[in-house]
DNA sequence: TTATAATATGAATAGTTGTTCATATATTTA
DNA sequence: TAAATATATGAACAACTATTCATATTATAA
């Protein structure tokens, strides 16, 4: 049986390469799954402006006020939000600027897609 | 019963605003899911120097011939790569630069958290 | 302290999805 | 045409997860 050789631009070697650390992988991924659920999103949208309370996002999300929570821990848990709590309410905001930026350019994406 | 005010940055009418295509921020999600699956993401990465038979696909990402064959069909469902077929072997490819744009935001805000 | 408001959490459930196995289709070679 | 290679696909199953409901926690107001 000879070695397969197929007409694209790869070569075994660099296939069989792997120059990926697997904990990282998994944590890149996190990200982009943490962008890829429309209530998440929604409440990633509604942070763009700045902080907002639990209380409107919820107001400008939808949905349970209880689901909202649970969601927003999972933002928090995988970094792509920070909280700070002030007397009754929690303020919630965007962790960094590259959320921000990759909604933006899948955004872009989308948009060219469409057009 | 007064009207809620908390001290966070938004205004009740501007929490209640939903400017949102429903179907858009479906599709953006949808994106971001593509790019939220382990198994799809080593697939993309395989296919950042450029396109490659589903066989290379294989040897470079491991698992079965028929896991990364259903991941390129939904890859491709939702247009983040493309294929040409080229006599036996069918050829893949990203998209487009935003495919690539978003891992790289990504990975660098993965090592900015990590740094 | 008691009541109320704001937020968080645990358990249960229903819906989604990634993988596997077996097989089908398409292309080239003998 | 028959055999072999490359890729795709359908069904089934297991694992994951978003939501709901009920309730707990935290902070302010009475």
């Amino acid at each position: 049986m000879t070695e397969y050789v197929c007409k694209c631009s790869l070569s075994d070697g660099e296939a069989e390469n792997a120059p990926l650390n697997l904990e990282a992988l998994q944590t890149l991924c996190d990200i982009f799954r943490m962008l890829g659920e429309p209530s998440r999103m929604k409440i990633l949208m509604a942070l763009l402006d700045g902080e907002a309370c639990v209380y409107h996002i919820v107001k400008s999300c939808g949905g349970q006020q209880s689901a909202v929570s649970h969601q927003l821990r999972v933002l928090k848990d995988n970094k792509l939000v920070k909280a700070r709590r002030e007397g009754q309410n929690v303020l919630y905001s965007l962790a960094d600027g590259h959320v921000e930026e990759l909604i933006k350019i899948g955004s872009t994406h989308v948009n060219c897609k469409n057009g």
